[in-house]
DNA sequence: TTGATTCCATACCGTTTGGTTGGTATGGCT
DNA sequence: AGCCATACCAACCAAACGGTATGGAATCAA
């Protein structure tokens, strides 16, 4: 291995970049600190240098990367938005281009995998779910407040559903050999979404 | 290790109760052999003697003892049920008891963890969640032609809805850290079944 | 320039992994 | 009784695991 210049940030987005893909591709326990140091072309020096052991280097994952991408693909699109057309394009959007190494369904896959039983990792994958659930159930309250949401509606638990609907879909996207499991989920999730229009909506 | 009586029927069951009860706690990954059959108090040659691999061990776990969790906790209940209030029911009945290590847990833990790159386990846990929903699809089905669910439900779309929305509520039950969770996911779910009521309901 | 500190590579370590090997005891069958 | 496939055990194995020890090169503070 070649010597390289001395580049703390660099080496540590490369780490992040490499753990990025091996814990989307093979899971948590599935990911070994090997693949991620042979992809990131570092060795297990850098890698332990930057991160204490394989959980924190997770937890930052979850922060940094998972954090990152569902900022990305779920609470910026919604900042602002006021219709439930908005909510409802963007479940199509990320219903259409749906991996199973995308950001939504990482943070499923290894909160399913590891939350049980890995109390740092839950707190992490928490932060990331829960400013999901925010995200939304500000979307929900402005709506509920405008009037183009039902008005007996209730944010926090509709926020909940959604997530929880959404995350089941990631799993059974992954699961599933049926090739119109996808438009069968959007449809009834959409007549899902509908139920919670209002007056002038 | 006193020298066992040849109870191969006996010894593989004790083999699967050891590996449901290991999967179910610490996923397939997590899981190892060596855990297995010391719960199971056996020994290595007797498992590999009943299961040629680990993943044959999983598929066996998942067909027979998931299967029948999935069969006992959802299937059978919903057999001849001809009201949308039997469902109701049934949700809050397995929401609240629902517990990280039961079957409905297990399966979407698994699923999370494994059924985006192992085909043959994947082919298995889609059997599973394929008998699932069919039951569901079968009991929405009925309410239609009976009335008791509104005449326009898509009931295959509607199971698929249903699935990933339990699904991922075992998910945010492990991830979550706020205990009034449970109670926002089933309000919610429980107004999103509503919406499936028909007149004579 | 010097000294300390950060960054990173190499080599290594003990443990655990899934899986194998060789052999022994059992119990149904002839 | 004698045979033989089946059921099971104890010991073992190479590979991979997460992690450490050490040392050198780059950088910064002085």
């Amino acid at each position: 291995m070649k010597p390289r210049k001395k580049q703390p940030v660099q080496t540590r987005q490369a780490i992040l970049d490499a753990a990025d893909a091996e814990f989307s591709l093979h899971g948590y326990c599935g990911t070994g600190i090997g693949g991620i140091v042979i992809r990131a072309e570092l060795t297990k020096g850098a890698l332990f240098h930057h991160f204490p052991d394989k959980r924190a280097l997770a937890v930052a994952w979850v922060g940094e990367r998972l954090g990152a991408g569902i900022e990305q693909d779920w609470i910026a699109p919604l900042e602002g938005a006021a219709s439930l057309d908005a909510l409802r394009d963007l479940c199509r959007l990320r219903g259409k281009d749906l991996r199973a190494d995308d950001a939504t369904s990482a943070l499923v896959a290894v909160a399913a995998e590891t939350a049980a039983r890995d109390e740092p990792l839950a707190e992490a994958l928490e932060g990331v779910f829960g400013a999901w659930r925010a995200a939304l159930a500000g979307f929900f309250e402005r709506g509920k407040a405008a009037g183009w949401l039902y008005p007996a509606i209730h944010p926090e638990a509709e926020a909940v559903m959604f997530v929880s609907a959404f995350s089941g879909f990631t799993v059974a996207m992954k699961t599933s050999r049926n090739p119109q499991a996808r438009q069968l989920f959007l449809t009834a999730f959409e007549g899902y979404l509908e139920t919670l229009r209002g007056q002038q909506g």
